[in-house]
RNA sequence: CGGGGCGUAGCGCAGUUUGGUAGCGCGCUUGCUUUGGGAGCAAGAUGUCGCAGGUUCAAAUCCUGUCGCCCCGACCA
């Protein structure tokens, strides 16, 4: 490709509407355009890299034996109410748009494939012989972000890779998991992008076990907690740790204490020199469900320790299945509640608060659902609100309150919290950007939408499935978060737009263009992704498009052209190699060679598993 | 959804407080000179000031509505 050809449009300025460095390179690059919020435009070089990642990631997945093929975007809302996901992703904070044809007919954009895949599965899977079988597709997904953000990061519109296998039985689930779980390795390894695997909460999609793959940066939304050793590593979502201990509390006699405006347990331990492991905190929850009106949930954490919504909807769903999906979870707004005529004691809340001071909340029925976290659950005596203002009490334990709770994990875990595996370890915090994801779904799809086989025995039994999702856009923005400096991109070689960029630095003279022109002609039949900076610019103009664009080499045809000089630099280096024209390429060939693996270390070719 | 900010030339921005009929830098076009890290000089082109109403002799500026974009938050008890 000739840079003349390329319609160049590079950017001076950073453009005010993006914040992160990745976002900033390559809208400056000319990589993308925003055409409206969370949705964008791949402009050819973007295209470049995006079917580059593609290449890999279907090499990958061909080699594990997934089937590639491709599935609709548009999809019938009665799939989705099969699975019983209508609701859930359409209503209230649902990703999914949906609209309605012509015929009155409603229809949903595809966040996701699970209910088309599995419905055309059970069509087509009659017998155990069949089986495991895994699709998969390049695909555009439409998801409804309540946040778009970060250009490529969180868009509305955006490429994944989704695949979702089939099995006969748990064990051979867990097997194609495994081998999922080293492709994906694989696919970020040739990507050049250093990723960390993670545990992960199952979210929305369900299901037993999930990873996630992190391209670790600052930038990134996830926070995720690890130990040093390695052994250990957790998206906080799902994290779990040792709690610190609690400084032990005496309580002899149940009794109240005045506690005058000190609403806060930062208040009330400084005024009663107390530590905030020996108080306990009140949050009260709306949930709402698919069925019937909203419940109210009161939820008792140690004073030192914090909520993790993510945990507490999973233990509720888990509580009321029977209430089908859970829709959403808000904190109740408590100044707004009536509380026995009177307002609810905002910051003096107990755990024993009677049912009925939420009772007569618009679209609340019902007491609440009461759960401990066990950092409060195994506290002998604390300090609590006292359900009137100005108030708290002593507690010499929980049988003095009276009252049933369900025992759950329902707190975040924290940096600086020591591991379940290693109590001498510790967690620590770092970002990062989710690039992957794998499940073990069960049986949750396969018996909603009746994909069942004939097993070896006769019978007929759903089938096992998982599913993997790679964001491709996500990812070759990842790749630029990760790879650039002041200049621009740094892109890593398998994945560059161009492998290669020759800078004609004098377009004017003869020599220069001739010698350059003979390289273009001989890295290209090299089989190498090779540039031709042929633009009439300055040269100044063209080493700092170059550096932009952030193309790992750049050859530079200038003033020792006459006498077959040229020059090789790295875009990741300082240093400049003088060489003459021949030598280029027995030099460049094998550095590009091994770069276009990445970081895939040589042994491990990406066939067997 | 809540809070904050912003829409003026292709890009980045000033001008809005105090109303007087639109500007700067970059980019673009032409010419000459220059030619290894975003060249210099000269001459030029480019705007329904997001949109729609209203107030006024007069609106980018004031008022009302509306659309769009960005950021933060969805916490504490």
């Amino acid at each position: 490709m000739r840079a003349q050809d390329l319609l160049l449009v590079t950017l001076r300025e950073p453009p005010a509407e993006a914040e992160i460095p990745s976002h900033q390179w390559l809208v400056r690059g000319g990589f993308i355009r925003r055409v409206a919020s969370g949705i964008y435009a791949y402009m050819p070089l973007m295209w470049r890299v995006l079917r580059k990642v593609e290449a890999i990631v279907r090499e990958e997945m061909d080699a594990i034996g997934a089937l590639e093929l491709r599935l609709p975007a548009l999809q019938p809302a009665e799939l989705w109410r099969r699975s019983g996901r209508w609701d859930t992703y359409t209503a209230g904070e649902g990703i999914m748009f949906s609209l309605r044809d012509r015929q009155g007919r409603e229809l949903g954009l595809g966040p996701t494939h699970e209910e088309v895949v599995t419905s055309l599965a059970a069509d087509l899977i009659r017998s155990y012989r069949q089986l495991p079988v895994c699709f998969y597709q390049l695909q555009t997904k439409f998801r409804d972000e309540i946040r778009p953000r970060f250009g490529l990061m969180r868009g509305r519109e955006f490429i994944m890779k989704d695949a979702y296998s089939f099995h006969a039985d748990e064990e051979d689930l867990r097997r194609y998991y495994g081998s999922m779980d080293q492709a994906y390795r694989r696919v970020f390894a040739r990507c050049g992008l250093k990723v960390l695997a993670v545990q992960a909460d199952s979210g929305a999609i369900g299901g037993a076990a999930s990873q996630e793959f992190m391209a670790m940066a600052e930038a990134g939304e996830d926070l995720v907690l690890s130990s040093a050793d390695g052994r250990y590593a957790a998206n906080q979502e799902r994290a779990q740790s040792l709690p610190p201990p609690a400084a032990p509390l005496k309580v002899t006699a149940d009794e109240c204490f005045a506690t005058p405006g000190q609403a806060t347990i930062e208040a009330v331990c400084a005024a009663h020199n107390l530590h905030p492991t020996q108080t306990v905190k009140v949050l009260l929850h709306r949930a709402s469900f698919a069925d019937g009106p909203d419940q109210p949930v009161l939820t008792v954490l140690r004073g030192d320790q914090e909520v993790n919504t993510v945990k507490l909807a999973n233990v509720l769903g888990r509580l009321l299945a029977e209430r089908g999906p859970l829709l959403a979870l808000e904190r109740l707004e408590v100044d707004t509640l009536p509380a026995h005529g009177a307002q609810l004691p905002v910051g003096f809340l107990g755990p024993d608060l009677a049912d009925d001071a939420v009772q007569g909340t618009p679209g609340l029925v019902g007491g609440f659902l009461r759960i401990v976290d066990p950092t409060a659950a195994d506290l002998a005596g604390f300090v609590c609100g006292a359900n009137a203002p100005d108030q708290h009490r002593r507690a010499p334990g929980w049988r003095a309150l009276a009252l049933s709770f369900t025992r759950a994990d329902v707190r975040s875990a924290q940096p600086g919290d020591r591991c379940r595996h290693d109590s001498e370890a510790v967690l620590t915090a770092t970002r990062g950007i989710e690039v992957g994801h794998i499940f073990q779904l069960g049986r949750k799809y396969s018996s909603a939408l009746a994909a069942c086989f004939n097993t070896e025995g006769g019978g007929t039994e759903p089938m096992w499935m998982g599913c993997y999702g790679i964001g491709v856009s996500r990812l070759a923005q990842a790749a630029v978060e990760q790879n650039h400096d002041d200049n621009g991109m740094i892109w890593p070689v398998g994945i560059a737009p161009f492998e290669v960029v020759i800078t004609v630095a004098n377009g004017e003279e003869q020599e220069q263009r001739r010698l350059a022109e003979g390289l273009y002609g001989e890295l290209r039949a090299a089989g190498v992704d090779v540039l031709l900076d042929d633009r009439v610019e300055r040269a100044g103009v063209k080493f700092k498009d170059a550096d932009l664009l952030g193309i790992p080499w750049r050859v530079v045809v200038g003033r020792n052209a006459a006498r077959g000089g040229i020059e090789l630099k790295a875009r990741s280096a300082r240093e400049v190699l003088d060489m003459d024209a021949p030598r280029l390429l027995p030099h460049l060939l094998p550095r590009l060679q091994r770069q276009r693996r990445g970081s895939l270390p040589e042994t491990g070719s990406g066939v067997e598993v």
